[in-house]
RNA sequence: CGGAGCGUAGCGCAGUCUGGUAGCGCAUCAGUCUGGGGGACUGAGGGUCGUGGGUUCAAAUCCCGCCGCUCCGACCA
């Protein structure tokens, strides 16, 4: 993108109203803007990271096999009476009456509605198991939205739903999504931790959140360092064997780790001293495993081998697409601004030309934009040094090529390293080499 | 949902107590200088003072209602 022609609003002040590293550098890079309480509209540059993101969750749930499908956000208030849960989900719950005075409502999330369509068809034992997901924007009307993207009221979310036919698959299944998530957070770069749940409004009696560190989170966690050496995406775990699947579940319960709700003083003083970690975390992931709570009163079954109907037991599993972003700028920034994991930055690099006009500042530039097939930022502007450099750090992108007429002349360019601060001066070409 | 605040130029704010010409910084636009870490100077444009009513000769300012937003607490991907 040429910085020029695109939109992205910058802000130099500290916006007054974000409380929080994330939400101030979502405003001040121009990632976001507020449109009402808890909702925002994500403009160009956000909207990559977002999309970035979406990428990742998408392929680890087609790993696991998962497969993806699209519900609507709008659902009939009918489908959430017949689980008992349209009454018990209160005020968070939007709620909207059609021109027919039909009772509908914003999707919270969709169990009722993925019950409801499977119901209507799978009719044998031989179809299941199954994993269906979807990435959708969801509305829970919060009381007090805040932290911007962290704690909104509209905001996407990956929601997944097995359908097995006994507990046995039905756990199965679950451990698959908990290796989905690992993957996926670790291809974030972000360290999350599985902590043991409380099941909430949605019911079932296995659960766990996913909490990610980060220092200004929400709640107060502890877990055991061994967590930090376990890599997932190295080939030591699979989602094809059962057994591989359980030695995963037992490595992620056994080591010790809990929010302050269920923190246990007595466990967490057995684990060795040196080996204890305890900090902020925020909740970027939450599975559920509930039997047949919905299967059960919505009136799902299949016919089973010998003839009589099974009531498949079922799991959910949710991520906050949204929030991750927020996640992932806690995690990584620094008083200049964001610094992008590689993996979903919204672009590679950005190209700095510090002096436009200037004949081989501008060719180089352009050679490096076209070396980079499009995937970077172009700051063509006729702004002075500083301001490119001060808001490309702010933006954050993994590599800045910066090209001043110092170097131009015998073509070279300087490279920085976003997340180091490391400038080196190279050819070109090099630099093209190393961003790609 | 309990408690507390705030709505004045794109952003951040002063002005409100004590009614009388709507202001400052940043940003924007034009020009000059400058030119490797948010530069300087000169000039210009930009306002239904959230909204509806009331009091008054006169309301950003006083009174009442409404709306929006923020913060603290209890709850959540």
């Amino acid at each position: 993108m040429r910085l020029s022609r695109s939109l992205v609003p910058t802000i130099k002040e500290i916006p007054s109203e974000a409380q929080i590293a994330s939400h101030r550098l979502m405003l001040r890079a121009g990632l976001v803007r507020q449109t009402s309480a808890g909702i925002y509209a994500w403009l160009p540059l956000g909207l990559r990271v977002l999309r970035n993101i979406e990428r990742i969750v998408r392929q680890e749930q087609d790993a696991a096999g998962a497969q993806e499908m699209l519900m609507p956000t709008v659902q009939p208030a009918e489908l959430w009476r017949q689980s008992g849960r349209y009454e018990d989900y209160g005020r968070e719950m939007l709620r909207i009456t059609d021109r027919h005075d039909r009772e509908m409502l914003y999707g919270p999330t969709n169990e009722e509605m993925i019950t409801d369509i499977m119901r209507q068809s799978v009719k044998s034992y031989r179809e299941l198991p199954q994993i269906l997901y979807h990435i959708q924007w969801k509305f829970r009307d919060e009381v007090r939205p805040r932290f911007g993207v962290m704690r909104g009221r509209e905001f996407l979310m990956k929601d997944a739903y097995s359908f097995d036919l006994d507990r046995a698959g039905a756990v199965v299944s679950y451990r698959r999504m908990m290796l989905a998530y690992m993957r996926t957070f670790q291809r974030l770069g972000l360290r999350a931790i599985p902590m043991v749940a409380d099941t909430g409004p949605i019911g079932g009696d296995l659960s766990h959140e996913f909490i990610v560190l980060a220092p200004t989170g929400e709640s107060q966690v502890f877990y055991d360092a061994a967590f930090d050496d376990i890599d997932y995406l190295g080939g030591e775990f699979e989602h094809g064997s059962a057994e591989n699947l359980d030695r995963f579940f037992s490595l992620m319960t056994t080591n010790y780790a809990a929010t302050d709700e269920k923190h246990d003083a007595a466990t967490w003083d057995r684990v060795e001293p040196a080996r204890r970690r305890e900090g902020r975390g925020i909740e970027v992931g939450h599975i559920f495993y509930f039997g047949t709570k919905y299967s059960k009163s919505m009136g799902l079954s299949v016919t089973g081998a010998d003839g009589k109907p099974v009531i498949p037991e079922m799991g959910s599993y949710g991520v906050g697409v949204s929030r991750l972003v927020g996640a992932v700028i806690e995690a990584g920034h620094d008083e200049a601004g964001i610094i992008w994991p590689d993996s979903i930055a919204p672009y590679r690099a950005a190209i700095l030309n510090l002096k436009p006009g200037d004949a081989a500042c501008d060719r180089m530039c352009e050679t490096a934009y076209v070396g980079l097939a499009g995937d970077a930022i172009l700051d063509d502007r006729p702004e002075r040094a500083g301001v490119k450099f001060a808001e490309a750090d702010l933006i954050g992108l993994p590599w800045q090529i910066i090209v001043g007429p110092r170097g131009a002349a015998n073509g070279a360019v300087e490279l920085k390293r976003r997340a180091t601060g490391e400038r080196v001066e190279m050819p070109l070409s090099k630099a093209i080499r190393a961003c790609t």
